[in-house]
Formats: structure tokens, C-alpha cells, sequence
DNA sequence: GAATAATATTTCTTATATGGAAATATTATA
DNA sequence: TATAATATTTCCATATAAGAAATATTATTC
């Protein structure tokens, strides 16, 4: 229960560089100076500054011609990196790809930081529907099939404090809200060994969540995800079939 | 032939930052406070205050308990956005997949950046040996396949400045170190429409490479790399005929 | 389990880097 | 060619940063 006393944080131009960063990182074209000063509580001249030591460091990539800023390639090479120090997804991935062709639907791969689910991998089906997920990218627990199966093991106490700090969000009409509904949902996944996003992360995408923990250790989670129209009866016997194996095979590949 | 003055950049602890990011992605191993302030000539709190920032901001992820430090997964998501940005890999991977599938090597994509090639997509075939290639990685024009191939395109006038401005050093004993004889095989590679890099990048590594060039509009290169155990003459010439005719197809297939 | 060593963290002060207004240069547009 | 829009440079009052030294917290040794 310890309460975080706002703590004035160091590094103003690292503060700034990284608000530069997220402008330039969520627009889909690169940007002129102009552009990204606009959206930030600072300066032109300042942000010209910043830019020129963020290409510097090679985190900005510039078109000298166009005037033109975008993501540097020391994203691609650090990330790649990144996901090579989980190791979890080097050893899920062949149990994964099999999952993926039982399924035929894409298969999704999740660590848990900071409370949140990170999309550490992604198998997508040769006619998987292009879905709303990115690798790098996160997640709520409460709301999606990984994180749900990963709640469901927390010990009372812990899933006390995490429902403390977190406000329930809806993001879909089906986005279970009430935390006591929550803990229901969570003792049936207890129960059954899945967890079920039934559109409740994001429109028109239904999932089933298995987490991976053995030995008390977080390893993840794995989820398949489909659009919904695409579920049946059948359809959803085979995902919890097939899931279970690839998690049965999985942490008995585990040491 | 533009002089490259000296400017004092701006932002020192965004400097500072760069660097023990650096040191911190170097590693294979999350790497203590300590490990990191004696790897950079910046006093210990100084370190700690930025590294603290730095966690903030994402890019590096804490690990309390150890009290370790290693790249932040922003690195990840940030790092899937630069590879959407170039839609040159979107465009060109079903040509590459089938170009893996024809020769059964693994096929690589690159782009031009600041003189170099980045590995922007890499298609390993299923008995392909790890290389010591990794996607956001970079490596020279004048060694490589996919370098030589673009190298092979340049005005006399920007090749001019492009060897005014490098040095040619052996990475292997077979690496071109001689500007006259880089110059004789780019004529060479012109003619035939290929480049070959005959272990001059990285030990035992073989590969062809193919410009994707259309309209003086350099889009990068795609090469097959294969040990170069593998590649005999038979091989060889099939890594030609398929790798032109993807070529080919890709160059029209784009706009 | 106490003593010691090693590392992490906080405090504080001077020197230094910073921010942005204003001036200027460079493009784009009419 | 004139005008507007954006990019870039200059400069200095002021906020920020750096690190020595003190302190706290771990880890190790006996």
C-alpha cells in the first residue's frame, strides 16, 4: 500500500525529447518542425534543438529535403533486441505456430509489465482479419483473455491491490466494469483453466486467454483471437481443445 | 563536398541518456547501477537520476527486486511502427516468401540510410544456419551484396564522395579494400544485374544481391544469403534466375 | 549474528546548460 | 516579384545539472 509522493523527476530535455518522440511516433507521416511544435508546450527554436541531438543519437530519422522528421531505424534494432531478451518467445514459438495452423486463427503471445499485458508475439493466420494489435503493444488485464487468465491466479491480496488501482474501464459494451463481477469471472477461469474475452477489449474480436505460470512464476500468457462471426460452437470447443495441449506442452517444455 | 563543422549539440543529459542506453542494450544481461556508471564517464547519482527518467519515460524497465536495469519495451512497439513505416517491406513480402520457398535460403531486405544498409526484413528459411544478421542492423555498402548492388547505381559523381568518405576495411580476407577493384566489380555488377558478396561481409556468408531501383528512385535491395558450404555452381545459378525474376516482379508491382 | 564491505541513494552547492523572445534567413505561395 | 510561412540563429537571465560527500541499504564474511 505504498503511496507514490510525487517525486519532481530529473532531466527536463529528456522529459521534452521524449514528448517529441510520442508526436512523432504517433503520426502515421513524418513531420515537419512546425507540425510537432504545435502539438507541445514548447518552443520552436527549443524543439529544433532537441531534434537535432535526438538524429544525433539516431532515435529521429530527418529528410534534410522535405524537412522532414520520422521514427529513427535504433527503434527496429533496439526492439529486436528487446524481444530477444524475453526468451519465453523463442521457446512458445513452435508450440504457437502449431496452435496457429490447428486453429487456423491468429495466435497471440503476452508478458505482464507493470501490470499490463505486453504483446510480446503474434502469429496471424494466412486469413486472419487485420486486428488492432501490435507487437510492443499493451494491453488492460481486466479486460483481455491473456491478462484475465493471469489475474486469475493472482493470491487474493495482490488482486485486492490491483483492482485498487485500476479503474475499470470500459473499451466495448461486453468490458465487465464491476470488480465484483470480475472476481466471479475470475473464479470461473480458476475453474475451467481459460479465460474469455467475449468482445470485451476490443469490437468484434472474441478470445480465449491461457496463462503460463508454473512453479508460481509469470512466465505470460497466449491467447487465439477471431472475429466473432467467425466463433461457433464447434469452432470454440476446438480453440479450448488445442489451447489447453499448447499449454500443457508449453510448461512441460519449461525448466 | 559540404565541410562538417564541428557544433556543440544540445542536450547534455540527452546525450548522457543515449549513452547508457547504449550500454544498457549492448548487454545480454540486465546490468546493475553499477556495472552501467562504470561503463560511462558520469558520476553514480547522475546516472541514477537519468536512469530513473529514462524508466519513466519507458525506455528502460526496472527490475525492482534485482535492482537491474535493461531495455524498455517501448523499444518494441516504437520499433513496429518504424518497420510499418517503410512500406517498401509490406509491398515486397510475398515476392521475398516465394524467393525463400524457391531457393530454400534465407532472403534479406534492405534500405539505404545515411550510407548504409539496414536490414529492414529478413526471411529465414527452415534450415537456414543463424547468421549473424539482425533486423535494424546495419552494414556496409562497399561489403555487402544488397550495398553493391546500390553502390553499382551511383552517379560517378555521388560514388566519388560516397569512397572520398568511407574507408574500405577488410571484415574478411576476401572484403574489397581497393577502390579501384570496388570500382571494376560495381561495372561488373552493373552489366550482369547482380551483386555477389563472395565472403567479403561476414565469414562463410555467400550471398546475391539485387537492387530494387525503378525510376532513379532507390526503394533498397533484397539479397539471398546463404553458408557458403552450400553453394555450388548449380545453386548459384538458381539464385540468379529466381532472385532476377523477383527483382523483376517486385519492380513491377510497385508504382 | 555481528562486523565489514559493497553498492545504492540523498543532500547540497556552484558552475553550467537551458529556454525562448526577438532577429534573421530561408523557403513556399500569391 | 512581393508576401507569407516556416526554419534557423543569437543571446542572456534563469532554471537545471553534476558530483563530492554524507547516509542508507544491501551483500558478504567471519
Amino acid at each position: 500500500m505504498s503511496e507514490t509522493i510525487e517525486q519532481p523527476l530529473y532531466g527536463t530535455v529528456l522529459l521534452k525529447a521524449k514528448q517529441l518522440i510520442d508526436v512523432i511516433a504517433k503520426s502515421s507521416e513524418p513531420l515537419t518542425l512546425k507540425q510537432i511544435s504545435d502539438q507541445v508546450p514548447i518552443s520552436k527554436p527549443t524543439v529544433l534543438k532537441i531534434l537535432r541531438t535526438l538524429i544525433y543519437c539516431g532515435f529521429i530519422r530527418e529528410n534534410a529535403a522535405r524537412k522532414t522528421y520520422d521514427l529513427g531505424t535504433i527503434f527496429l534494432e533496439y526492439g529486436q533486441r528487446v524481444a530477444a531478451s524475453f526468451d519465453i518467445k523463442a521457446s512458445t514459438r513452435p508450440f504457437l505456430e502449431q496452435l496457429r495452423d490447428e486453429t487456423n486463427e491468429t495466435v497471440n503471445l503476452g508478458i505482464v509489465e507493470d501490470h499490463r499485458i505486453v504483446l510480446l508475439d503474434k502469429l496471424e493466420s494466412p486469413r486472419s482479419v487485420k486486428l488492432v494489435s501490435r507487437i510492443g503493444g499493451t494491453m488492460n488485464m481486466y479486460s483481455s483473455a491473456m491478462g484475465k487468465a493471469i489475474l486469475a491466479s493472482y493470491e487474493p491480496q495482490d488482486l485486492q491491490t490491483y483492482l485498487a488501482h485500476t479503474s475499470l474501464k470500459a473499451l466495448t459494451p461486453n468490458t465487465i466494469t464491476d470488480p465484483e463481477q470480475l472476481q466471479l469471472n475470475l473464479k470461473t477461469i480458476q475453474k475451467k483453466g481459460y479465460a474469455i474475452d467475449n468482445i470485451e477489449n476490443q469490437p468484434d474480436i472474441f478470445c480465449v486467454g491461457f496463462d503460463l505460470i508454473k512453479h508460481h512464476h509469470v512466465y505470460g500468457a497466449f491467447s487465439i483471437s477471431a472475429p466473432e462471426y467467425r466463433v461457433n460452437e464447434q469452432v470454440f470447443k476446438g480453440f479450448i481443445k488445442y489451447g489447453l495441449q499448447t499449454r500443457q506442452a508449453i510448461l512441460a517444455s519449461l525448466s
